[in-house]
RNA sequence: GCCGCUAUCGUCUAGGGGACAAGGACGCCACCCUUUCAAGGUGGAAACCACGAGUUCGAAUCUCGUUAGCGGCACCA
């Protein structure tokens, strides 16, 4: 689909340090990223974008990596971070001085606020007034560093947008996208603190890192002008543009973490796979050509392409997700949830007892974490309320005289087998005259403590006879 | 306020002028299976294709306008 010639395809995701850990619309932009890199034999690069010193968060890179590791999106090369860079980012900045593209500009921040506020006032859009473009050639401006430093004077610099004309790029998703220079900022491209903003930063890094496919959220859309002004200021080539639909919160606002979980770490710890994640992502915005609901990130790989990417921001289903989830799990077979689960549940229960219980939880969770709550009674022993454990329509005689019939059968049973067991417990439905389902929900509680498990007979195997029957004689006791 | 992007069942979407009285998936409801809960199977409700004009023999599909939603307008990314 590409019309470039054999270029090499570079993508790259840039996240910031400064969340709790890789945001869900982050793992998608990601995602993409790294299926379009692998598609055309490509690398996929991480760089971080810390240098907004102000709001970083400790350990949050390292959570990131850790995040993007687990999902499977690995980088090929990476992390590159901005903060490190800090001195190129200046030099470039410079160079735009020198051949008219930037100014520098010494107004304050106060200023700054009041010309904005003005400016609303006046229905304008909020821009900086050009007051320091005016000073440009002044004898201050061409003042070196040092001379400026002792002269206290903080500075910013700032991108020479032209007045007139427009500015347009054909995204890769959106088509033919144009905006009037006029209505363009003068954007910072370097701050006060000698730290570039993102889009001198991203720029300057896209280039070097020989980006060929700048694939972001579409709320960079409307600083892609900035970036492409900056890019022909260098005379850089441009990369290609492709804006990805922003994922919304059920009231269809941007995915924030007020509404919603956003952090993929939440999801991995409710028990998600990693799979049924990247699997979810990849149908919002995108449809198979087959239009597969579940498929791998194989088939995306191979599949993929951007001119069946949607425009519109679709909203993150949780529901739909678990869903999805589940199929994973329903397709895993017993050693590999078996595996999971003993990890997930951080070796909780005997590996063996999970391999045992597998096939039984297979259908009847979505999550992991679902799992505990339905196999703990196999641990432990249950806590069992009369109500629930004497059928509605029988008093506790009745359910006195049968339970202990069945202690009694069970007892002699020395085949304990599922099958085994099974048709004695018919043979007991038949001889108390109970119905099926209230015998059998007698034995359900008195050995699990619950009216919700998995099958009951092949929950009695694997729980054993003597543990079995014990707890059938404890339900006995508290009977009476 | 200004600029930009977008608009098909509640949600994700198929569709690209006639095959659409609009198809699939999630969710929901009913039934079947069943010792519980699930899973599975079958069926169902659910979209006057945002609205209004236009182009055309014919529009969900093309054009324009309106409306609505979202995004952006920081020495944040």
């Amino acid at each position: 689909m590409l019309e470039c010639k054999r270029i090499m395809v570079r993508t790259r995701i840039a996240p910031s340090p400064t969340g709790q850990d890789f945001h869900i619309g982050n793992a998608y932009t990601a995602l993409i990223n790294y299926i379009f890199a692998k598609q055309n034999k490509g690398r996929f690069i991480v760089r971080i974008e810390d240098t907004d010193r102000t709001r970083l968060v400790e350990g949050s890179e390292t959570r990131i990596l850790n995040t993007m590791n687990w999902l499977g999106l690995t980088p090929d090369e990476g992390p590159y971070r901005q903060s490190e860079r800090k001195e190129l980012y200046k030099k470039y900045a410079l160079e735009l001085i020198n051949n008219g593209h930037a100014y520098y500009c010494f107004c304050t921040p106060q200023r700054l606020t009041e010309v904005r506020n003005q400016m609303q006032k006046q229905g304008k859009p909020p821009m900086y007034d050009g007051f320091c473009k005016k000073i440009k050639n002044s004898p201050r401006a061409s003042l070196d560093e040092s001379r400026r430093g002792e002269a206290g004077q903080k500075y910013v610099i700032r991108l020479n947008v032209p007045d007139e004309g427009e500015t347009n790029f054909n995204d890769l998703i959106r088509g033919k996208v144009s905006f009037q220079n006029k209505l363009i900022d003068d954007q910072i491209l370097l701050k006060s603190d000698g730290f570039p903003t993102y889009h001198l930063a991203v720029v300057v890094d896209d280039y070097l890192m020989k980006i060929s496919h700048v694939i972001r959220a579409e709320e960079w859309l409307s600083s892609t002008p900035k970036h492409i002004l900056l890019y022909n200021a260098f005379k850089w080539p441009l990369p290609f543009f492709a804006h990805l639909p922003i994922l919304r919160n059920p009231d269809k606002s941007k995915l924030s973490k007020r509404k919603n979980p956003v952090w993929v770490s939440y999801y991995r710890e409710q028990g998600y796979l990693p799979e049924a994640i990247n699997n979810y992502l990849m149908t919002l915005g995108w449809t198979h050509p087959k239009q597969l609901t579940i498929f791998p990130l194989s088939e995306a790989i191979l599949e993929f392409s951007f001119d069946r990417v949607n425009k519109s921001g679709p909203i993150f289903d949780v529901v739909k997700l678990t869903w999805m989830n589940g199929e994973y799990i329903r397709m895993m077979n017993n050693e590999e949830l078996a595996d999971k689960l003993y990890s997930y549940m951080n070796k909780k229960f005997d590996r063996k007892l999970l391999l045992l219980v597998s096939s039984l939880l297979k259908q009847r969770i979505k999550k992991l974490s679902e799992a505990e709550g339905l196999i703990d009674f196999f641990i432990k022993k249950p806590d069992v309320d009369l109500k629930v454990l004497i059928p509605k329509k029988r008093d506790s005689q009745q359910a006195k005289k049968v339970l202990n019939e069945v202690i009694q059968d069970y007892m002699g049973l020395n085949n304990w087998s599922t099958a085994s067991i099974h048709d004695l417990g018919n043979k007991i439905v038949e001889k108390s005259r109970w119905k099926p389902v209230e015998l059998f929900q007698m034995i359900r509680v008195a050995i699990s403590g619950k009216t919700v498990t998995p099958p009951l007979f092949e929950s009695m195997e694997i729980l054993g006879k003597e543990e079995t029957i014990n707890r059938l004689e404890t339900a006995l006791r508290n009977i009476s």
